[in-house]
Parts: C-alpha cells; sequence; structure tokens
DNA sequence: ATGCTATGTAGCATTAATGCAACATATATG
DNA sequence: CATATATGTTGCATTAATGCTACATAGCAT
C-alpha cells in the first residue's frame, strides 16, 4: 500500500450530517478541519486518517463502523 | 489540524497480535503493509490511515473502537 | 559459536491527506 | 436586484504516513 492509492473509502457522512441539520461547515468547526475537507471526503476523493474519522464519528454521534467501510453501503439506512 | 500534529491514537495492536500469537511480519503480510509499520504503530509514533486501521481490525477481529481510541486505554481488558 | 526470528532505530524517498485561496454555480431571501 | 449560504472545482504548499534498506540487539535453538 503505498498511501492508500486508489483505495476509496465508502461513508456516509453527508446522510449523517443532514440528519442532524448540520452544513459542511459547521461539521468541519465541529470537528476541526477545514470545511473543503469534509467536501472532499463526501464525494469520497480520499479517505480520511483514522483520527480523523473517529473525530467525525463523534461529532456525528455514530460509530466508526456505521459511517466508515471498505465495501459500498448498501440503500436503506 | 495540519495532518495529524501531535495527535497520537492509542491502540491495542500488539496485545491482539499476540493474543492471536502472530508475529508483526505475519501481521503485516494479511493487512498488506511493511512490517516495520506495524512496529511504528505499537510504538504509537504515528496514528494510521482509515483503511490501515480497518484492515488491521479486520485481520485482528476486532471493532475499530476496540483496538484504537482517541484517549489511553485502561488496564484490563 | 552459528544461525534464525523478533524487534528497535535511523535515514531517505514518495505520496496521499490536509490547509487554504480563488472562482463558479445554485438557491433562497431581503 | 443584491447578497448570503451551501456546495463544487481547481490548484498549490506542507507534512505525516508508508515503503524500504541497513544495522543493532536479544533470545532461542542447533
Amino acid at each position: 500500500m503505498s498511501r492508500n492509492p486508489e483505495e476509496p473509502v465508502y461513508n456516509r457522512i453527508e446522510e449523517a450530517r443532514a440528519a442532524l441539520g448540520l452544513s459542511r461547515q459547521e461539521l468541519a468547526d465541529k470537528v476541526g478541519v477545514h470545511y473543503q475537507t469534509i467536501g472532499y471526503l463526501e464525494r469520497e476523493e480520499y479517505s480520511p486518517s483514522l483520527v480523523l474519522a473517529i473525530r467525525i464519528a463523534n461529532s456525528l454521534n455514530k460509530e466508526v463502523s456505521e459511517l466508515f467501510s471498505l465495501t459500498p453501503f448498501k440503500k436503506g439506512k
């Protein structure tokens, strides 16, 4: 693994964030990252570090495994 | 967050690995990383990417949250 | 003693993850 | 109309995470 090459991590950040009525900016502030970073993650343009993933999960009241997966998520929750 | 600066992620990789009787080399092979990488992680010299964390958890039959935490682990399991 | 395995340490190179800035678009609202 | 918010896109700079090599040490077996 040469630094996560071509290895997406599927996520449900956008759904979870919307469920809480948060904007990317607001989530970014809670998590402590740039708001663009949330955008990149939601578009799955790259995968987060573990710390970021844990912080996001905490901020969205979810388990890491509920938000992130190596395999695609099914449709309904 | 300027790329996880001074932000360790505590982990129990060594304990979980030992519990399965695996060497770092063997775990590294299962996970698909260099065996030094496992060493760095066990010594908490840096924190893994989310993909790596998930792969390690999978290889050790653990949940990500059982293996990694932003706060130190208590002693007894 | 020799060898093998497991681990630690140090250094160097590469690259993905982040920060950040600028601009565009769409939507809603005054 | 203006203007504010939310989002997407592009590009550039920085740095941590990873790969890899080499060497050292300790233990355990021959």
